[in-house]
DNA sequence: CCCAAGTCCTGGTTGC
DNA sequence: TGCAACCAGGACTTGG
């Protein structure tokens, strides 16, 4: 699942090739997968716009373009849903396949040729094309949980008098963008923290614990390149290597590695949801 | 058949 | 009583 630390793994490597780059062509579309944008409209105003600046918000990529003789910037913006790849590759090599849903090609002064291929097999990820800002959606989400400006007591305002369990408010992208189920199961492990506690009914040092511990394990996804425990690969197709250091996703029914008792396993705002009764209070 | 899980949407409940 | 905020759950998608 591309959560916060998979979508900055692959910003830093579409920030590293693609600024400067000038968009030639769009090969393929997957009109389902667009968001408020037509397949015409993205054939329309790609070709010739130049890639200046590859951003992120959450699980968002923002790549802010310019246009030859007009001021105002234009975003393509990219959310890889559950299953989505963004592949960079020469002119010539394409990774073989199916579940390729757009193709575009970019050329680069002192380059060369650049394919940007975006791979889904659920189609839950999505693409739109906009100007002036990315897609307004973004302006729905919370600070990023990584980067963003943000401290414990904006967490503890945004929990105030909350009774939804704090699982789903960490999921909730409104509060703070980027955590998703495989961050947020290990989060509230290294916490302390059951995922079923009402979330305004936190303790201030808790949410201090939480805090702390949420820019901790993000951190720690960006530095071992994203988690690989299903679809996510890199620009490149290489896997991360955050799922060798799991504490409990996916350990459901296996011990506890912090106090040896049996992981248990709940059902949180629709998403398993794997805990440890003991050590997670 | 169920499960995985991103976001969006709907409808019901809560509380001021 | 009215209304907004809140919260739960379903839809969507494909493969295991």
């Amino acid at each position: 699942m591309p959560e916060l630390p998979e979508v900055e793994t692959i910003r830093r490597q579409l920030a590293a090739v693609l600024p400067g780059a000038v968009f030639v062509a769009v090969e393929q579309v997957e009109p389902e997968m667009l968001r408020d944008c037509t397949a015409v409209e993205l054939q329309q105003k790609l070709p010739t716009s130049r890639v200046e600046e590859v951003g992120r918000l959450g699980k968002y990529l923002t790549i802010r373009l310019s246009n030859r003789g007009l001021a105002e910037s234009s975003y393509l913006t990219v959310h890889l849903g559950m299953t989505g790849q963004l592949l960079v590759h020469g002119s010539q090599t394409l990774t073989p396949g199916p579940h390729l849903r757009f193709l575009f090609r970019l050329e680069k002064e002192n380059y060369g040729s650049l394919a940007l291929e975006f791979r889904d097999i659920r189609k839950f990820g999505c693409l739109h094309v906009s100007d002036g800002g990315p897609a307004p959606r973004l302006a729905q989400l919370g600070p990023d949980a990584l980067y963003g400006e943000w401290d414990a007591d904006y967490l503890k305002q945004r929990v105030r008098l909350r009774k939804t369990p704090l699982k789903a408010f960490l999921l909730d992208q409104r509060h703070l963008a980027g955590i998703g189920n495989i961050y947020a199961d290990e989060i509230l492990w290294w916490a302390g923290l059951s995922p079923l506690r009402p979330a305004g009914g936190l303790q201030p040092v808790e949410i201090e614990r939480l805090a702390v511990e949420i820019r901790r394990v993000l951190g720690e996804g960006v530095r071992l390149l994203g988690c690989s425990i299903s679809d996510f690969v890199d620009t490149a197709g290489n896997p991360g290597g955050f799922q060798e250091w799991l504490r409990v996703y996916g350990r459901y029914g296996e011990k506890c590695l912090r106090c040896g008792e049996v992981l248990e396993r709940a059902k949180v705002a629709g998403r398993g949801t794997t805990y440890c009764p003991i050590c997670q209070t």
